[in-house]
DNA sequence: GTCTATACTGTGATAGAC
DNA sequence: GTCTATCACAGTATAGAC
């Protein structure tokens, strides 16, 4: 059975988001893939080399969608459909966005993590943009790490069997409403 | 200088909810506390004897909280005063829920963690009693998981600065409109 | 590409002196 | 109540055979 580099990433995401990159050794990410450590050490060099690759395409994409966001003027029709992207992007990644959350103040010196703290401050300034009032930001803290939980947890939370096109549209409503902009004039939501 | 106890719990807690339980070695919690390992493991018998003394408070105060609550009969001026006093909550154990929220799944045949997992699963139900839907049950999750995310992550999130009381109000509006009751009959939110 | 064997370091925990 | 010394073990990583 010739095991990919891929099935490896697999394994050490679903560890790392769970059990927490600390608490996985190398040698059980072996016995989940049948392989010995020195194996899995020939596909990633180093423990540290197998976390970045398992983060690296979620990061991938968020800046591909941050920077297509930056490009365009801001208007109430691309927020829309910006929310839609990113609601899309914390389900397909939900993850790696889970692993950064809550992990991320631990990694503090791995490279990859800087990146992710980078892109969230851009996430934030975004969202944030009009008022910059507490009450925003811990809104914004609110659905970012909220989302990320709530679908790591979706087993003990007691709604796993759910579809996901039903997950995708109670999303959107939730981070609409915890999200909606702020008139600056008014501060009132609109 | 006498080293006491309480002190040990406090470094413990910080360190366990930052850099995460199986991150931080016994070695490093006796350099903060100015003393060696030994005398560490002289006030709590082991590693994980001093992971349950930094929850067990909390615990005990969410125990007493529901108690209360399930002693009473449900109404709108209840959910009110119960909301505001589960902001209390989180509000002064953030670390704690912080830990437990983020850390839990990897700390299974923790009997700790075990009494954790039923007082959430005693939350849920009061918050989810009238209708139990998918939305329902994520709005839960997000509350949970996002302000026990947010409030531990205030200086990265930039309102560090902000007085107690205004971080306390707004919670409050949030989790308001995040968790306001639904109407079984009408489906429409109160 | 996978293995066994090995080196080295860090960790939780114990024993016993002060 | 604190320390030093020590133990047993798990962890990451390397060397080299197949």
């Amino acid at each position: 059975m010739s095991t990919s580099s891929d099935d490896l990433r697999a394994i050490a995401l679903a560890e790392f988001a769970t059990a927490g990159y600390s608490a996985t050794s190398l040698h059980r990410i072996a016995d989940l893939a049948g392989l010995s450590k020195s194996s899995v050490l020939y596909h990633y060099s180093s423990k540290e080399t197998l976390l970045e690759a398992t983060i690296a395409p979620a990061l991938d994409r968020m800046e591909q969608i941050l920077d297509a966001l930056e490009a365009r003027t801001l208007s109430p029709e691309g927020r829309t459909a910006f929310l839609a992207e990113f609601v899309d992007f914390i389900l397909q990644y939900r993850l790696e966005v889970n692993m950064f959350i809550n992990q991320g103040p631990s990694l503090v010196d791995v490279p990859v993590i800087d990146r992710a703290n980078d892109l969230v401050v851009r996430l934030s300034e975004y969202f944030a943009a009009n008022t910059g009032s507490v009450e925003e930001k811990m809104r914004f803290g609110i659905a970012l790490g909220g989302a990320a939980y709530m679908l790591c947890r979706a087993d003990s939370l007691n709604f796993e069997s759910a579809p996901i096109e039903q997950t995708r549209v109670a999303l959107v409503n939730i981070l609409t409403e915890l999200l909606a902009p702020v008139d600056p004039i008014t501060t009132n939501r609109i």
